[in-house]
DNA sequence: GGAGTAAGTTAGTGAGTACTAACAAACACA
DNA sequence: TGTGTTTGTTAGTACTCACTAACTTACTCC
């Protein structure tokens, strides 16, 4: 790893931990192994590490592609491999969005950037739902509705677990977690192949 | 308002719009309309002014009352008793969840209170699940699991409208996405039941 | 060995920040 | 009228922070 390298990992890590104010470019270069003068002889300022930071750590994921060669049209399986591909995505860009949520107003176009992918997802789960839909694979909805809805769940449980310290709430694992939240749509979709009974 | 309100008003919603550190006394002073020395005069310093802000400002909730009298046992209805419950306590506590985000490691006890309502609801919600089977109006079930995934859902759309600025991904109204998502798990928990029919 | 490049060291500047001291003004109430 | 209380003002302290200048050291490649 480089000196540009070693600076801006510690930054993005630093940023997204203390907040662009919090982390002090002394302590950047001190964890970074540098002294304060290099950092400053690969960067003009502050706010241009951070810049610099989150393009370098931001990760852009092309979902189309993804979802064209991956989905089987077993709505189990594809909306797990969905939420996975969401967390994936996520996990990865979650210094970048921790950074966006304290400091979206600061940075300019970073809130437009971390949207992007949630609202691609939007439209592909939408154009999935209809699909299956035309297959005769699952109920009339609206799926604009349902695919926000199952967002909405994702992000809760992506941001619960990524940025809420302290005592859990719950003791369940993420997978179960997820595989749970892929079981609620099922039902809610093909309500009739479900095999519970109401006692 | 008295002076000591004002200066703990102006700053909650600073701290939580600029962070600790961005969120300078000359400023606070200046928005609450006094000057620098009467902040200093009624705080001893400035985390004492957030431990205050934070103080004055989270509204504790008694949920066991609420819905001890408010259930129905009409799933639809109280799901959305519960949703909208919910969103009341998150939006009132709005500003000490922020920090609580972006502070809580500074601030002894901040995630504890922060998470105090949730893991209530959850256990509540877990109690109310079974007593509905009890009564033969929803099936069997993991109901930690669905009350997790009620509450991710319900978090992420509170902190998505919440938190995330920039243009927004759907133009659902909350309302409308608050009702979807009680009909996601109407559905979940009363398969049979349903009156829609795959095509 | 010499030249060029990246890094360290030391010392410093100017601005901002939390916080204080000292005194003056305004007001309430007896 | 006099006294206590609250607030404003002005000036200042000690510290931290982003950022710079100038010089030195280490490494590489010829």
């Amino acid at each position: 790893m480089n000196t540009d390298e070693k600076i801006l990992k510690v930054a993005i890590d630093m940023i997204a931990k203390k907040g662009y104010k919090g982390a002090t470019t002394k302590q950047i270069a001190e964890k970074a192994a540098v002294s304060e003068m290099t950092l400053f002889r690969h960067f003009p300022n502050k706010k241009k590490i951070l810049e610099a930071a989150i393009d370098r750590y931001y990760y852009s994921f092309q979902m189309k592609e993804l979802f064209d060669h991956n989905l089987i049209w077993d709505l189990g399986k594809d909306l797990l491999m969905i939420a996975e591909t969401y967390h994936t995505i996520m996990k990865k860009n979650k210094n970048v969005i921790k950074i966006a949520i304290q400091e979206g107003h600061n940075v300019q176009g970073l809130n437009e950037q971390v949207n992007k992918h949630p609202r691609q997802l939007k439209e592909l789960l939408i154009k999935y739902f209809e699909e299956m839909n035309k297959r005769g694979l699952i109920i009339d909805d609206d799926y604009e509705l349902t695919a926000m809805n199952f967002l909405y769940m994702s992000y809760g449980l992506f941001i619960s677990r990524s940025f809420v310290q302290g005592q859990t709430i719950t003791t369940l694992s993420e997978d179960d977690v997820i595989k749970g939240s892929v079981q609620v749509f099922i039902n809610h979709l093909t309500p009739n192949q479900v095999s519970h009974e109401i006692h």
